[in-house]
DNA sequence: TTGAAAGCGCTAACAT
DNA sequence: ATGTTAGCGCTTTCAA
């Protein structure tokens, strides 16, 4: 492969020229920026980033550290974040974590000797073990939380109003009249979690409505989660009239569950859930949901990630960006009044 | 951030030194080495893989390149690339066109002045125009085609046997008795796309029908030509009576258009479709399909390209990996004996 | 076993 | 405007 000095010496010009030529940073006559070019073209040479990289003390990369880019909620943030990286001529370099500390662990010790500029990280569970973390921000590096965010760490971040977005959803359940509403959560490990659990019970308490230990289930995002606890509450004895679940690939289990035991969906049982994947409308039922503006979450880091590194936004204090979830109402949480009887909505049919 | 030379300096030994406690390749006195180890914790160095690419000439990097990783069939392909990548040491730079030369080309330069040991790629459709992919091979980079092969370039490949995947899925049409089977194409100017239009001819030819060509649609892999062209087709006078649909993406644009039609599958009209998305099972009605391997086809190319880049697998010959596809028989394309009316078979209802 | 030094390809400071 | 050169952090001879 052809390096900048064989270019030079084909042009019969200094290497230093050639390295103008390319950067436009100095002038140099036309004849020479001609003659350089024309070699450059012979040659098919491209600049060697890996020596550029090394002299500049910069990658112009960025790191996205995320759980699993086969998780339908992944490719949209990924795209975001590739799109806003790649204007600024960034590239970007894609981990999957599978929710494992240790993997995570692994992975921001390889970015570092890649020497990333920067780091998209949506965080494992973690239960405070961030000394990895806690390391790489030492060293200097600067870190933009996606999707969720790290207590007790005042990293930046780009996220969606958890809480907001299940109180809606959950509120809607009331409104058509629900009282037995259940939850199956996220590991409990994650903030976003909380959040979300949170909103169930602020809505629960707007509507006067006590509760009930039973109907709150803790998953951990995954499908196999959500259809093993979907398929025990709706098997329980006290099953609910009305559930949500806190995300999308647990509602694809729990549809599993639905379909498996039998019931239907709005009928037996309303359905509302976090999160809209891209498919969904060739789901059925059609599901009622709260929408993530994915790809902006993902866009959007990028953009303050790249702000942080150019030290456009200086200063110690946090950054977080919180977006609007949307709620959209479909076929699974039923139609309006459609439940309205005392049995309905209190007891599962004999 | 800490170099090599500052561990040498707190350890007290010489930088070649601690080189070799990093890499092992040269025997280090115990002492010396856990001198060096405990100065390499304490500052939490890492080694710089920037340096060590430029004076290795390789950067155990590889580079995919894919249409969108927002097209679910995408995701799995890039994990098993990435999976293969990672047990071997390498890092895997993922990078979308959205299935356009020039963007293809872009890439490939970024990718090459990037010093990438070596290329995965799902080329675009390109009319011929292949100088890009050609320079890159004569410069000495590897590159292995996934899914789709490139004619007339002697590339290493790993793709499927859509020929084949496509006649047994026709064949499952013509064997439920239908003889007005349509089929919506992807861009011809891709070989998947001309062979699985060859597999459906097979399929018509080996059950003795014509080809009715108002019956051949050219979309283009993506959603919007299938709702369109499914539209056209639903609507049309010489409406089929059966539909084959050449990639899972166009399949949710015709299931759009069918809904809106508002006819009924597999009822008023048979469905099958290539690829098998993993979130197919929340769809209605569950899609008869040609699945591909689609995890192993990333996973075995990212494995060949190692092989190419380490020289064990030498010499000029090209390699082609072929995988199987699988029919899955579901709901879409009807019961057996489901249609066996002259009217329903030849023409739709008034 | 350990140390010293050349050199990977480039950029930028300096000299001309 | 152009040429020369030091040095980025590492690996790998070669010498000691």
């Amino acid at each position: 492969m052809a390096t900048i000095k064989e270019v030079a010496r084909r042009a019969g010009v200094s290497l230093g020229t050639v390295s103008n030529v390319l950067s436009g940073n100095v002038p140099v006559s036309r004849e020479l920026r001609e003659r350089v070019a024309a070699v450059i073209r012979d040659l098919d040479y491209h600049p060697n980033h890996v020596a550029r990289s090394l002299k500049a003390k910069n990658t112009k990369t960025l790191g996205m550290v995320i759980s699993d880019i086969t998780n339908p909620f992944f490719p949209l943030m990924v795209r975001g974040a590739e799109d806003a990286a790649s204007a600024h001529g960034y590239f970007l370099i894609t981990f999957n974590t599978d929710d494992r500390v240790e993997r995570e662990r692994q992975v921001l010790s390889l970015l570092r000797s890649r020497r990333v500029d920067g780091l998209l990280l949506v965080v494992a569970p973690n239960n405070g073990d961030v000394e990895h973390i806690r390391n790489t921000v030492e060293a200097g590096i600067p870190i933009v939380c996606l999707d969720r965010i790290q207590p007790g760490m005042a990293l930046d971040s780009v996220s969606v109003d958890n809480v907001k977005g299940s109180r809606m959803c959950v509120q809607h359940l009331t409104m058509r009249g629900h009282r037995h509403i259940a939850i199956i959560t996220g590991s409990l490990a994650l903030q976003t979690a909380k959040d979300r659990l949170r909103g169930y019970k602020l809505a629960l308490r707007d509507a006067g409505i006590k509760v009930e230990a039973d109907l709150v289930c803790e998953g951990d995002f995954r499908e196999q989660s959500g259809y093993k606890l979907g398929k025990n509450l709706l098997l329980s004895p006290n099953r609910p009239t009305a559930l949500f679940v806190s995300n999308g690939m647990m509602t694809l289990g729990v549809l599993r569950a639905i379909e498996e035991i039998g019931l239907r969906c709005p009928d037996d049982l309303a359905l509302a859930t976090f999160d809209d994947l891209p498919v969904s409308e060739a789901f059925r039922p059609h599901l009622t949901s709260v929408a993530q503006p994915t790809y902006e979450i993902g866009h959007a880091g990028a953009n303050l990630l790249i702000e942080r590194i150019q030290a456009k936004r200086p200063g110690r204090k946090r950054i977080s960006i919180v977006l609007e979830p949307d709620l959209r109402i479909r076929e699974s949480s039923g139609r309006p009044g459609q439940y309205h009887t005392a049995e309905q909505l209190t007891s599962p049919p004999a």
